[in-house]
DNA sequence: AGATGAGGTTAACGATTGTTAACCTCCTAG
DNA sequence: CTAGGAGGTTAACAATCGTTAACCTCATCT
């Protein structure tokens, strides 16, 4: 497990920005939970903004490339969906913190990064949505994508509780993904 | 519909925190959108902090006291729980700014009003957890708050997608939590 | 051996923030 | 009629913020 730096702080960053909020953290407090101090941040990222942007991009990234594989490998689309409800509930049980910071803090993007990560998110969705519409030939793509973004929901809503093991946190949060997409 | 000024301003610095976050606003913004400007908002509250607090307690307030009453009014179980679902897709699509701040505003609050908010939110759940409990006895208390905090999370996606109209929404997020509870 | 660049440091900046102070209007109760 | 409080205003504050500048310290390569 060799962590960069840069892998370093974009981590750190993420689960502070998860907990306080993106305005609620200041460089210097990334820096310092870092072992570093402030300004040093500017040798790996442009600003404060920009740890952030890559931060996005990187979560948006690494959802969109396993959803693209786990669906391409699938031989059926009910073996497809399984796939990326297993992928999306192990991403969320295994990175909270980067589940957060995905669905709250977008808004703080700048244009750029915002139109960027936008892309990539809207492209994972749309895997969901084909592979949803193609068992469920009565929704149209607007009610598609409200039913996937619903269930998104349900699975995200891992760091706000996690009481009991992971184990079996994953299996009822499969069982519960998979009642709510055929209801 | 009589709206006090101390309305209003909880309103507005509610859709203003949604957006941007707690400290992505400044009071000068708050003060800005009501109309009056910045230090005015001192008249009302004794300080932004309170602000914060002050509406999430009194979101709190309404789902705790309206659960109350549903449930309260129900004559089994099923009902209770056909009741709680219904109430909480009508203040999720009829309050989304106070959805999301609830959820996710909740560690900007101090020590006292945390408590507070903390309490009123349990009791909440509590409500939903005993409803689900003896409908699904298969499930311990552990599990059934995880079941509850996943629907949660279901109904409150809401603010995140909402292209499609309104009732067909209510409707299909009623039919979706439903089949999520007895997974 | 010596130049170099990567990755740190502290000091200092201008901007913005939450908050207080001092002051000005009205509306209204006695 | 008039005292006073409720609800505004602007000016000013100390603190904190993101960012830049100037400087230091070593590995590493020629």
């Amino acid at each position: 497990m060799t962590t960069t730096r840069r892998e370093q702080i974009l981590d750190t960053a993420a689960t502070l920005f998860a907990e306080r909020g993106f305005h609620g953290v200041s460089v210097h407090d990334i820096g310092s939970a870092c072992g570093i101090s402030g300004p040093a941040l500017y040798k790996h990222f442009a600003g404060k903004d920009d740890i952030l942007t890559q931060s996005l991009i990187g979560i948006s990234q690494r959802l969109l490339a396993e959803g693209r594989q786990r669906t391409a490998t699938a031989e059926t689309s009910e073996q497809a969906l399984a796939a990326l409800i297993d992928w999306h509930i192990e991403f969320a049980l295994g990175h909270p913190a980067l589940i957060v910071i995905q669905e709250r803090e977008w808004a703080n993007l700048g244009a750029d990064g915002r139109r960027e990560v936008r892309a990539l998110q809207l492209a994972y969705i749309d895997i969901w949505v084909d592979t949803v519409r193609q068992l469920r030939g009565d929704l149209d793509a607007p009610e598609a994508r409200a039913v996937v973004q619903a269930t998104f929901g349900l699975i995200n809503s891992t760091p706000h509780s996690a009481r009991i093991s992971e184990s079996s946190m994953a299996s009822r949060l499969g069982r519960m993904a998979r009642a709510a997409l055929q209801a």
